[in-house]
DNA sequence: TCGCTGTGTTGTAAATAATGAACACTGTTG
DNA sequence: CAACAGTGTTCATTATTTACAACACAGCGA
C-alpha cells in the first residue's frame, strides 16, 4: 500500500478533510493532496509534521494494516501445522490461516546434534518458550543455560542466541516470538 | 533519536561503508552523508530506497530500539514461574522479572471440572497456545472445539473465548497472548 | 616517502517537493 | 436561483533535496 492510498485512509478514518489536516499539522491543503496523489514523496521531516496533525507516529502509520479479515479457522489440530523447519530443527507454526499475526508460535523439536547457529538480529521482539521434553542448551549474550523440562526463558530478540541440542535425545520447545518474523 | 543517527547507527551494525550502502542502494554517497549528519531530511522514497540496501522496512527502521537493555533474568527454572492462578486453574507467568513484557507466555493447568467463565474482553491482541496434555474444550465466539494433545489455536483476544475442562484429566496448556495484560 | 585505496565531507548544478493562489465541483441556505 | 462554505485539484514560484565531482584525511604496502 503506497504512502497517499494510506495517508488518505487514514486521515477519512480520523473524519479529517485535507484542510483540516493541513490545518492542524502548519502545512497547506495542497501538500496533502500532492501527497495523496502520489504526485510527490514527501520527506520525512513534512511526513512527520503532517501526522502531528492526526497525532499518529511514523511507525504507527506504517503499520497500519487495514485488513481486518475476519480469521476463519481457530483450531489446528496436530497434523495441520505448517512446518517451516530449516535444516535439522523441526519448526511448526500454529496459526496458519491468520493473515496478519503478531505472535510466532512455535512447537520446535530438536533432534541430538542440532544447532540454530548464531544469529545476530536486531529487529525489536521479545521471544519466550518452555522446554516440555529433553534438554537443550540455550546461549543469549555470552551466558550458557542448560534447559530442563517444564524450565523455561524470555528475553529481548535483538539480544544474539542459539539454540543447541548436544544431548542424545530429542528435545521438544514451545516458543513464541513477538512481532511474529514468518 | 532522529533519523541521521538512526541511519548511521543501522549501517555500523551492518558493518557498510556510506559508498558501499549508497552502491547497494542505488543512491550516492554524498546523500547518505547528508542524510546522517540531518543536513537534509530524506523523501520517503528517498529513504526507502536507501534501506532497501540494507535491507530493511520503513516499519523496521524506525521500531528499531537501541536502548541496550539492563541485562535481566534470561533462563526461568520449573520452580520459578509466578502463579498467578485465579481459581481452580493453575496459571504460571514465565519472565517475572522481566520489565515491559509484550507476551505473556503461561503454563496453565485445568484441573477436571475448571472453567475460565465467559470472558468478554475487550482489550486488542491476540493469542495462541498448544495443548501438551489431557483434553481441554475451547469455546471462541459461538463455535466450540475439543483440544486433544498436540493441537492448537490461535485467535483475536477481542473475541469472547473461554477455556474448560469437562473430563476426567487435568489438561495442560501452553500459551501466549500479545499485548500482555498482566 | 610515494602511491593507492578506503573513509566521510563538502561545493555547485540539476531534480524534486512545498507553498500560495487560483480553479472546478458539491451541497446548503436564504 | 444566487451566494456561500465546504470539498479536492492544479499551476507557477520558492524552497529543499539530490547527484556529480572534487576535496581532505587515514591506513597500508611497495
Amino acid at each position: 500500500m503506497d504512502v497517499g492510498a494510506r495517508l488518505q485512509a487514514i486521515r477519512k478514518l480520523k473524519g479529517l478533510s485535507q484542510r483540516e489536516l493541513a490545518k492542524r499539522a502548519g502545512v497547506t491543503n495542497s501538500t496533502i493532496s500532492m501527497i495523496e496523489k502520489n504526485s510527490v514523496s514527501p520527506s520525512i521531516s513534512s511526513l512527520k509534521k503532517v501526522l502531528s496533525g492526526i497525532p499518529m507516529s511514523l511507525v504507527e502509520f506504517f503499520s497500519i494494516d487495514f485488513e481486518q479479515e475476519t480469521p476463519v479457522q481457530v483450531v489446528y489440530r496436530a497434523d495441520e501445522l505448517v512446518d517451516i523447519s530449516s535444516g535439522a530443527v523441526t519448526m511448526k507454526l500454529i496459526g496458519k490461516a491468520h493473515p496478519s499475526r503478531s505472535i510466532a508460535f512455535l512447537d520446535e523439536t530438536y533432534p541430538p546434534g542440532s544447532d540454530t547457529g548464531d544469529e545476530m538480529l536486531n529487529h525489536d521482539g521479545e521471544e519466550a518458550g518452555m522446554l516440555v521434553d529433553g534438554r537443550l542448551e540455550l546461549t543469549v549474550g555470552n551466558e550458557v543455560f542448560v534447559l530442563e523440562s517444564g524450565d523455561s526463558y524470555y528475553f529481548e530478540s535483538n539480544r544474539p542466541h542459539r539454540f543447541r541440542n548436544p544431548y542424545e535425545h530429542p528435545a521438544r520447545l514451545i516458543s513464541a516470538t513477538t512481532p511474529a518474523n514468518f
